[in-house]
DNA sequence: GTCTATACCCAGATAGAC
DNA sequence: GTCTATCTGGGTATAGAC
């Protein structure tokens, strides 16, 4: 065994697939570094050296540390929006309690795996222009569904369902986000539950009943 | 007019007059460059020329950058914190939702004159261990004192004071931080109404109605 | 007490051998 | 295609003149 050949090819070349395995030891190193140092301390020397690859290599597979973290996000981003997407395409339930609450878990298992990388990824990354973008579009377009739906559905009592649908998806979303992440966690199940029974009052009692206090003086 | 003198003393010396007008010039001017640039492209040269003072003088007044972010960072707490028990000596109104009222519209407040620095600050900073802590002491400050509160209040109905009461400040600072900070931004008392609404709801519904669906078999 | 000039540090990125 | 060794850039921080 020399240096064999197979046949005519000048080798089987198995450039994509080990290629694309190098690229996803490095993703896997990132995100450990990143969620245990941090953006600044987590160096492409520690990822390269976390992956068992020269930081040589490291540079053969993205042009620069902003490329791992945006790929990272990507993935990231890309798997949350496939998620919802599916469970779209499920048949939705009627009760917006329901609809609330598939959202609201989809959310939390997006954020289960790695919440410290996540906390990483949405308060210390620079956010490229191209990146900052998928986040607003993907923002929009879950803001845009949900308006959709509040407007839809005969449960909904708001006044304006715009505003009412972005708080309804930054409240999901940052809490989910925070108390994940948060030294003294909540049990999921919990807090699955507290939301969507916060967001549920919230979209379903009349307006004027909370916001105006009772009548004082008769009338 | 040469170099005159008004007395015996060699000179009316105005060192800390001057000085801690110098440091707040640099404190302006950092808020100003981090709320522009971030926190790692807001560099020390870029505050100091901001400041219209020399990288040598601004290192006199403060030992490193972080020591800049975290002085900026300490008083918006401080001015929180001062904010908020300032509102408690006033006596507390009775209604739950009037006190919510209150807690919303102070931390809105506190968040109006600079949104930008503030999102930096939160997102970007790296925490030393120092404000890390008295970050951490604030938050466990106020989720005792909100859940003390939905603990005496008789039209709270919650199972879990506790986690209520995470939910409920998570919600209020997070939702106010991001909206406040969003591009399309929205009007701070429609803010501050939805979020009243949909904590109040939550707060003071009966837990198990929302929570469990309607009896669908009979029972 | 303020400045200019510069030293230092270190992470990102590259060159070139193998 | 992977490595080691090295360069580069620029931000922080300091030295020393004035």
């Amino acid at each position: 065994m020399t240096t064999g050949r197979r046949g005519l090819q000048p080798r089987k070349q198995p450039r994509q697939a080990r290629a694309e395995l190098t690229r996803q030891r490095i993703l896997t190193a990132a995100a450990h570094v990143f969620a245990e140092y941090g953006y600044a301390a987590g160096t492409t020397n520690r990822i390269a050296e976390h992956a068992r690859i020269s930081i040589g290599s490291l540079y053969q597979y993205y042009p620069n540390k902003d490329a791992i973290l945006a790929e990272l996000a990507t993935r990231h981003l890309d798997a949350g929006a496939a998620a919802i997407r599916e469970r779209q395409d499920e048949e939705e339930p009627d009760s917006l309690e329901e609809i609330l609450r598939g959202f609201a878990r989809t959310v939390i298992e997006n954020h289960l795996d790695d919440p410290q990388l996540l906390r990483v990824m949405g308060e210390q990354a620079p956010r490229s222009p191209e990146l900052f973008e998928k986040i607003a579009r993907q923002e929009r377009e879950r803001v845009a569904y949900t308006q959709e739906l509040l407007e839809r559905h005969p449960e909904v009592r708001v006044e304006d369902t715009y505003v009412a649908a972005r708080l309804t998806v930054s409240t999901i979303e940052l809490v989910v986000h925070v108390l994940i992440a948060a030294p003294e966690s909540i049990d999921t199940t919990r807090l699955e539950n507290e939301l969507v029974a916060m967001l549920t009052r919230y979209l379903t009692a009349a307006p004027s009943a909370a916001v105006a206090p009772p009548a004082r003086e008769g009338g």
